[in-house]
DNA sequence: AATTAGCACTCAATTTCCTCGAGTGCCACA
DNA sequence: TGTGGCACTCGAGGAAATTGAGTGCTAATT
């Protein structure tokens, strides 16, 4: 037997280990392990062989005279080379399907629908990531005069989010006036970025400064307070489900855990985080244990992956659940659902 | 000594039963009891007391041998009768200033610091419900074309709340037309409550059947579709600060326990009908554990009280947080938000 | 040289048993 | 009517014993 079949044989233990240890979260041992169909050895020779997994940084074992079972590194490597790619089962396209079947109203709300329906196939935390600012293009703009001091400006993007805010004003504005400055910054702006329709806007307030038309001007000011930045970056962040992860037997027993990753589903600012990093990459992401950058959960993986409209990344949807976890299974629903979100929000649906 | 002392003696050991409760978590003994400042008793002579209280069903004991707590109802005739009214320390008074004094935008932005606030406080979770229906008066429609068989309406409510639905068109309409429809249509029906814009348009469209203004029309049937019922009953609610509630000792030995109450955090429905129980109330609701209907929430305690926009209220905000609370500071606090709300949405401020 | 069997050893988990102490209930006495 | 005293209850916590799954190493086997 030469040094490549060994290895084959070391990655069929290791692969057999995490599937076993996926199924039952139990620390596997030598002896369930010969037990197992497809190996045909002896516990010694496994137990041989679960130790140089183990020297290789892939299992660790809880404590001393316990079995095996994988490392954060050990589920990267099954991750990247061992695991097959799950064909969904006619179940779970179905369940899928008929999500996406229902008239949908907003977009919010078929992203809530898409997020839901993961959150259950899996039985982990959906989510989904619906980012504000650079991603936004410009569609329309309206102000509503709610009083003599306060105006609310609501901006709808292209792609159906509808963000509002209310502005101060210092000299009271009629509506009749309002209406025509949206008509005004409708024209010139439609299809722009939200980041270069603030910045044309702050240009031509310098060019401005001399011109006399004030209602111009005020179209200006107005804009610039509703297009702000600081509070404009407000991501919209769903979490669907989260209550599933903590009913996971893993965190049942310790409840101090249990708490802090609790916390960690409601600092949402961490997990707008966590998906934004999969918004950098084309293919789907996966974050195993400490992977992902928070002590609070290196106990869970993040599948995820972004979703497009027109073939613009939008944002991101996928899921947080324990390591333990089917990662093929996720990792199908996962690019599935942002397939279909896709689908949804492109042109041919929309 | 007469019977009406007798009975002032006893409500004065249960009140300091459920005081020092409160305080430390613990059952309360009649050894402990004795050595209360207030209460100069020997044990044996509160340990019959203690007896009488616990047959009138004011007192439990967990087990045989051990000291007694409070029955629901044993909270229940304290909060009625015989806890004080808390006055708020400067430095409840100051953290709560703060929040208020900060520059808000959104209405939603308003509530959510409020109750963000009052959860920190009272290291509960803080609840707000900010209705949509029967509540809302209508302010401003405006529609967008997003597609050639989508359009979108933004409807802006005279609180300051924005909606906004998809509406399928089968004839595609131009936004110019679209622009002529929101003039019609916010010219018409301002200051009305939604329910009534609803009432009125299906009026209207039985008796415009034959009249010939197409735009009219139109108008008519895009904004019944916007203004549908039953989606746009979507009341949202605010959760603030849940995992305090969890991280309370009640709470942190029982894993079970704990989940099936996070599970009710989660299903946020039926947070939303123990709200609208209190909006039914002019005074402070206060539900104490299984007088809110719900079995998973029979070791919790509610306290909420409406709040108002210009004498007419509006929606509900309050605190859910565990049976063993100090109620009186609690009613203090939500009572405050309550207001400050109040007065932050009625005319003189906004 | 690779595999296997055998054996001593480890350690978490469970069970059993014990003690401790807070607290009650009741009776008799002031 | 209030109090002191006493027997009793029961949960909490700890120590000790038992169990069993699993390892690592060595020597035998193929």
């Amino acid at each position: 037997m030469d040094a490549l079949e060994l290895a084959q044989r070391n990655r069929e233990i290791l692969r057999a280990i995490i599937n076993i240890f996926v199924d039952t979260g139990e620390p596997v041992g030598s002896r369930t392990l010969s037990k197992h169909a497809d190996i045909a050895l002896s516990p010694a020779t496994i137990r041989n062989i679960m130790s140089d997994l183990a020297d290789a940084g892939f299992l660790t074992k809880p404590h001393i005279s316990s079995g095996r079972l994988p490392t954060d590194l050990g589920y990267r490597v099954f991750v990247d080379d061992l695991m097959g790619s799950h064909t969904l089962t006619s179940e779970e396209e179905e369940s899928m399907r008929l999500g996406a079947s229902a008239q949908a109203a907003q977009i919010e709300q078929v992203l809530a629908q898409a997020t839901r329906i993961l959150s259950e196939l899996t039985n982990t935390a959906g989510l989904v990531l619906l980012p504000a600012g650079e991603q936004l293009h410009f569609k329309h703009i309206n102000f509503v005069k709610m009083s003599e001091e306060k105006t609310l400006a609501v901006i709808v993007s292209m792609s159906g989010v509808v963000q509002n805010r209310v502005i101060p004003t210092e000299t009271p504005i009629d509506q009749e006036e309002l209406n025509r400055i949206s008509n005004l910054l409708n024209e010139e702006f439609s299809g722009l970025a939200l980041r270069e329709v603030r910045e044309k806007i702050i240009q031509k307030m310098a060019h401005a400064r001399d011109n006399l038309d004030t209602l111009y001007q005020q179209a200006l000011k107005l804009s610039k307070e509703a297009l702000s930045e600081s509070e404009a970056a407000q991501e919209s962040l769903f979490v669907e489900g989260a209550s599933r992860v903590f009913s996971q037997p893993d965190f049942a027993t310790n409840a101090e855990k249990l708490q802090s990753l609790y916390r960690t589903f409601e600092e949402r600012e961490k997990l707008v985080r966590l998906l934004d990093k999969c918004l950098g990459s084309e293919d789907i992401t996966i974050l195993i244990g400490s992977e992902n950058d928070f002590e609070e959960m290196k106990d869970c993986s993040v599948v995820a992956q972004r979703y497009y409209m027109d073939d613009r990344p939008l944002g991101s949807i996928g899921i947080i659940g324990p390591k333990r976890m089917r990662y093929d299974r996720a990792v199908s629903l996962v690019e599935w659902t942002a397939d279909s979100v896709s689908k949804f929000l492109s042109s041919g649906k929309r």
